[in-house]
DNA sequence: TTAATTGCAAAACTTTTGCAACGCT
DNA sequence: AGCGTTGCAAAAGTTTTGCAATTAA
């Protein structure tokens, strides 16, 4: 049974408050002043729980550190390669969204990827019990 | 100046043949039965140089080791979530696309998230000289 | 010849985990 | 009380780098 901790609380609220998308150990560094005794492996074991949960998004930049987003509303985001802030972009539309984002946040894009996440045609087909038993091969192939 | 190496030749024409979008650990260890003294520091500093170079793309799919694709034509991909394999997506098409991918490859695609790259408002006014300091800045943080 | 590149090994960085103590329910 | 969660520290995993030797131009 899930348990609700003060830290998971904090967590869960500041991470909805902040616009950065920090990293784990930005989002730490910022947490301790708020709660001093808080552990670097409580924020990022909750992270990724409440990444699982659907509760936040985890957004992955090249080899960076993954970045979190306490929104998840549908959206999508702009990278700087220069300075690696990451600015939410709340667009629907899908026609000439470039040159909205463009004009809208005021910066250049160079390039822009799409990516679909899910079950593929040999997985879905599969049972639980199965799913798991890949997950736990593809686990221990890490 | 640039150098041709066969090292560097071999890295390029065996990414652009493979389909699976290796890492560079899988890559490295599938080239070595081409070339047995070849090195992974070899393999890895030059995914990074042709990355730089616009030859192949880095593709991150969470806090998983990044993914190399060897077709640098403009397309999406499609993550399993749980097999983890990576399959290709040419469709330029705007509308609808999730339901033509899944009939497509015969997956299902639960989420999916765009992401746009380049140059933000504060930066792209930047001289080059000040965007180089600013990314040595991002190195020391890191 | 000479500077870019390689191979090796070690360092740096990021993520994950074991475990005893703690504190929700 | 019982067990999910925390904090600490150490392990594991991934990426990067220093350097001497090699090699393409």
């Amino acid at each position: 049974m899930v348990r609700q901790t003060k830290q998971r609380k904090l967590i869960l609220e500041e991470l909805k408050k902040i616009k950065t998308h920090p990293s784990a150990e930005e989002f730490f560094l910022l947490l301790k002043k708020k709660m001093p005794s808080i552990s670097f492996s409580t924020v990022y074991r909750n992270l990724n729980f409440l990444k699982n949960n659907g509760e936040v998004l985890e957004l992955a930049f090249g080899k960076n550190q993954s970045r979190y987003d306490g929104d998840t509303s549908e959206h999508h985001h702009f990278f700087c390669l220069i300075c690696n802030r990451i600015f939410d972009v709340h667009f629907s539309s899908q026609d000439n969204l470039k040159r909205k984002i463009e004009k809208k946040i005021g910066c250049r894009i160079t390039y822009q990827r799409r990516s679909f996440y899910g079950y593929c045609k040999d997985c879905r087909g599969k049972k639980l019990k199965e799913k798991l038993r890949i997950m736990e091969l593809n686990e221990r192939k890490k």
